[in-house]
DNA sequence: TTCAATAAACTGAGCGCTCACTTATGAGCG
DNA sequence: CGCTCATAAGTGAGCGCTCAGTTTATTGAA
C-alpha cells in the first residue's frame, strides 16, 4: 500500500503532509465511499480518519462536524450537476434513439459506480436536510427533461397524448429499477442482461407503448371485482 | 410522561404486566416503525424501550441482542409472505385487468404503509444478512410470478416474446419506482395521481407496448454517434 | 548555502456522553 | 408461597469532538 517500505523505516516515514486543499480532497473522498456504503449513522469519524491516512482530528480542521462533512458531500454532487438533456430537439424525432441511450446511460453509469445511487437512497432514508436538493438537481432534473422531451414529441402528434411527467417517470422507473435491484441484489437478481439489449427492450416496450396508433387494445372496463392477480401482499405486513 | 405521579408514587403505578408473548409483540412493533424509520444503524435500544414503553433489559430479555430483534422482524415479515400471484391462468387473459390491479396494489399498499418499503431497502443498503431473504420471499416472489403469467401469454400468442423476467421487471419498476419516489420524496415528487389513474396508464403503456401486433415502429438503427440526449451525468460524479 | 524563525499540517491523549448490553432486586399474579 | 415480569442502576466500549503539543515545509537574513 505504502510503496516499497521495508526494514529501515526511520527517516523513510513515507508519511506524506498535504496541502490543506488536497488532504480535504482526500478526505472528502474516502468519506463518498464510505457514506456510500455505510449511511451516515452508520459510518464513524475514526472510520473516516483511518480510510484517510490522517488522524480524527483533521477531519474537524477540514469541517465544522460530521454533518457539515456529509453536507459537503452532496454539495459537490449537486455543484457537478448540469443540464442531463440539453434540448433534444423535439422535431428530429429519433425517439428510440435517444431513448435507447438514455436507458443505456442510467444502467451503465449505476453498474459503473453505485456510489451516487447509494448515497442518494441512504440520505432519503435517513431523511438528510440536502436530501432534497439532491433529488432536486440530480434525478428531477432528469425526470423533467424527459417529460419535456415527450411532451413536446406528443404535442406533434408523434406520441400518444398521456401525462409527460407520468410517462417520463414510467420510462426513468423501468430503467432506475432495473438499475436499482442490479446494484441492491447484485447477481441474485435474476434477468439480467448486458445494458444495450436491456435498454433497447425497454425503448422497444415503453415506445411501442406511447406511440400514437389507432392500435390500443380494446379497452375493457369492467368493474374488476374479485379478480385474482397479484394480490395486495405486496407491501402490508 | 408517567401519568400524574406527584408525591405518593407507590401504589398507583399503573404499571401493566402482560403475557411473556404479548410484550414481545408489542416490542417487535415498536421496533418495526423504529427500524423502518431510521435503520438499524440509527436505532439505538433506548428508543426501542421508550417507544414499547418499557425498560431497556426488557428489549434483552426477549432478543439475544439488537441484531436478533432485527431478524425476528425480517422473519416475521418473510413468514407472512405468500404465494402474491395465486396461478392467475394465463388462459384466460384479461391481462389488463390483471396488471392493472397489480399496479394498483403495489402502488396502494405502498402508499398506505412505507413500513415494508422502507425496512427493505434499509436492509439492502446496510447489508444486512437476511436482506437477499427479505427480497426472495417478497420482490423476487413478485418478479417470478408476472415472469412466469407473462411467459404463459407470450407462449399463447398473445404477448411478444421476450425475455420474461427483464418484461417483468421492466413493469414492476414503472409501478415499483413510482411508489418508491412518492415515499422518498412525498409530495415534492411531481406527477403523482390518484393511484388508479396511474395504475391503468402504466398498465396501458405496458400492453400496449408487449402486445404481439405487426405494429412495432420501423427499427431506426443508426450508429448514433454524437447524439444529443440524456446524456451520462445520470450516477457519476 | 546554511539555518534559525515562522507558519502550516498533523497527532495522541482524552473529554463528556451514549452505545449495546448486564446484574441485582424487587413487584404482582397464579 | 413460587415464578414470571419488570426495572433501576449499572458496565466497558466506542462515539463525536477538542486541544496541547509535535513535526514538517517554507521563508529569508546571513
Amino acid at each position: 500500500m505504502s510503496g516499497p517500505g521495508v526494514a529501515v523505516a526511520v527517516t523513510m516515514t513515507a508519511r506524506r503532509r498535504l496541502k490543506s486543499e488536497d488532504r480535504r480532497r482526500q478526505i472528502l473522498d474516502a468519506a463518498v465511499s464510505a457514506f456510500a456504503r455505510h449511511g451516515f449513522a452508520g459510518t464513524t469519524t475514526r472510520e473516516l480518519a483511518r480510510a484517510s491516512g490522517v488522524s480524527q482530528a483533521m477531519i474537524f480542521r477540514f469541517f465544522p462536524d460530521k454533518a457539515g462533512l456529509y453536507r459537503a458531500i452532496i454539495d459537490r454532487y449537486i455543484a457537478r450537476a448540469a443540464d442531463p438533456f440539453p434540448a433534444a430537439s423535439t422535431r428530429g424525432g429519433d425517439d428510440r434513439r435517444i431513448l435507447e441511450r438514455a436507458a443505456a446511460d442510467m444502467i451503465g453509469n449505476v453498474e459503473e459506480d453505485p456510489t451516487f445511487l447509494r448515497l442518494l437512497l441512504f440520505s432519503a432514508l435517513e431523511g438528510h436536510e440536502l436530501s432534497r436538493l439532491f433529488l432536486e438537481a440530480r434525478v428531477l432534473a432528469v425526470t423533467r427533461a424527459l417529460a419535456r422531451y415527450l411532451g413536446g414529441r406528443m404535442r406533434r402528434g408523434a406520441l400518444r397524448s398521456v401525462p409527460p411527467i407520468v410517462a417520463a417517470r414510467a420510462f426513468i422507473g423501468m430503467a432506475g429499477n432495473y438499475a436499482l435491484m442490479n446494484v441492491l441484489y447484485g447477481p441474485a437478481m435474476p434477468g439480467r442482461l448486458p445494458r444495450r439489449r436491456v435498454a433497447r427492450l425497454f425503448t422497444s416496450l415503453f415506445l411501442n407503448g406511447i406511440t400514437a396508433a389507432e392500435a390500443a387494445a380494446p379497452r375493457v372496463r369492467r368493474p374488476a371485482i374479485g379478480a385474482p392477480g397479484l394480490d395486495r401482499r405486496m407491501a402490508s405486513p
